[in-house]
DNA sequence: GCTGATTGATACTGGATGAGCATCGATGCT
DNA sequence: AGCATCGATGCTCATCCAGTATCAATCAGC
């Protein structure tokens, strides 16, 4: 097989045509200059240089194979950038998971900053039912997940991205329909529309603790696991909710949402695997902005 | 710079994933494959492959060098079949130069034949006047030129294509247009229509022997250095002309082919220089029909 | 919980490889 | 004829690489 040596050599010398300027480009001298070349030769069992004992010149197979050698060391010197470059995270691909409320908000301006940052980066979205968000980081089989921060220690990290407020989001019939502000207070007879806590006990202690503080347990109607079927089933009258206030975004003819007077701040953020070892993590995690 | 034989070991590492298979797989033994392998992290200063003491895994940058490695061994694999290829010939370009009176002729068949036989070589095609295939011949502007035989010695090889009668050109209006066979001897007190002799000299003797075996010789009106043209001022009326018979395919309007009674074979053949050292071209002659 | 097997890493040694030095042979120029 | 240039060759030495023996760590099974 044909070494990386035998190419340097061949390509400084097919450059040059001049054994003695070839070998000293190649800072060394002339003698392994001349033997590497007839070994080279002999080993291809064709002449690439005709020797005129006054002049060198390239034979048709040496013209072929200087060209074929020449892009043989860029591929070389090109995968040995390449492969330092993956391994600083500055090339590669990243998994992103989210829900679709997600990307309502923060995820076009966090892709921008990601684009500029690091334009080596592929990132490869996919949206996904909140529930197997989880899994699917510990799994492996995402990168990085847009989730609300975890309750309970876990292998899973977590970097916030963006906060928000609750909203109230009533059917356009409803007689609180009008109010441009609303008291949580006048929601407490109201049937709820809410989520699974473990599907994100995190907006789910939100929400909940939000209505406590203001002196009722909400009387919960419906549970589903997307935000955006919450919002759904309050247009079609079925109830009432409180969701992040992102989902105003949906612009849904039959629901209508409204600032509370008084809401706790919902966070969400940048989950991934302990176990993770993409090397572009730390390099996406570094551009990422904090929240304001 | 990246060594094939670290590449080498690398992709066979990274396709097995086992220190002790890939060095059999190699032909050598586990120790010099772990140090190489060693030497190669080091060198690129990154971590290739996680090794859990129970399992080897590709880190991401692995994954990358692998897929860079597999192609320039490839590349490498296919420049040496290439290189060997080029020096026998079977792969190269052929730059081939002809008067236009030649391509009515041989030239689509003897094209088929090379493409057939030797499907790598490309073949240049340029057409240019009679008078300086010579030159361009020793001068390595061309590989090959099909033309007449030469009358003197010369640096120039020379190997016969296929040989042709002449044949007479007369005006469409001349008193002798209607025959369906000539006698040269008719047309001894005819002004001709011929060329310099040293245009083609094997072509010149044969018209003027032709003539003269006919017991005259011609009266030259015009001379000129195509045979298009000199065809071209017979239908013009300006004379008459022996030319060869594959000028019959001109099919000019105002010109009239006439078979000869008695007429010598003209050849033409394949002419290249003894100091062309392109390796196609033994291929390409031995290729070469012989005349029929 | 201990023993044996498996797997990759390390120390050491011998053979191969490659670079430098000195020199040769051939050619071209003065 | 003499000198300079250029590539090839003989020789020596340092380096590199593969093989042998061995170690450390981990896992399977009794």
């Amino acid at each position: 097989m044909l070494e990386t040596r035998q190419l340097h050599y061949f390509v400084a010398l097919a450059d040059t045509l001049h054994f003695g300027r070839a070998a000293e480009q190649l800072h060394i001298t002339q003698p392994p200059l001349s033997r590497q070349i007839a070994a080279l030769e002999q080993q291809l069992g064709v002449t690439l240089l005709a020797r005129n004992s006054r002049s060198v010149t390239l034979t048709a197979a040496g013209r072929r194979l200087h060209a074929e050698a020449r892009q043989i060391l860029a591929a070389l010197a090109q995968a040995e950038r390449v492969t330092r470059s993956t391994a600083q995270g500055e090339l590669g691909e990243v998994r992103l998971s989210f829900t679709m409320a997600a990307a309502w908000n923060v995820l076009p301006a966090l892709l921008k900053t990601w684009q500029h940052g690091a334009p080596g980066i592929t990132v490869t979205l996919r949206e996904v039912t909140p529930d197997v968000l989880a899994d699917a980081l510990a799994r492996g089989e995402t990168d990085l997940a847009i989730t609300f921060p975890w309750k309970q220690p876990s292998l899973l990290h977590y970097q916030p991205l963006f906060a928000e407020p609750l909203c109230a989001v009533l059917p356009a019939a409803h007689r609180l329909a009008q109010h441009t502000t609303l008291d949580v207070a006048l929601l407490a007879q109201e049937p709820f529309i809410t989520f699974p806590r473990d599907v994100a006990p995190a907006l789910h202690d939100a929400v909940f603790g939000c209505c406590m503080e203001h002196g009722f347990a909400p009387a919960i109607q419906l549970e589903t696991r997307l935000q955006q079927t919450i919002v759904n089933l309050v247009a079609e009258g079925l109830g009432v909710a409180l969701v992040p206030a992102s989902m105003r975004k949906m612009q849904l003819a039959g629901a209508v949402f409204i600032d509370l007077a008084r809401s706790p701040q919902v966070e969400q953020g940048l989950s991934w695997s302990a176990h993770n070892d993409n090397p572009c993590l730390p390099l996406l995690l570094a551009l990422t902005p904090a929240p304001s």
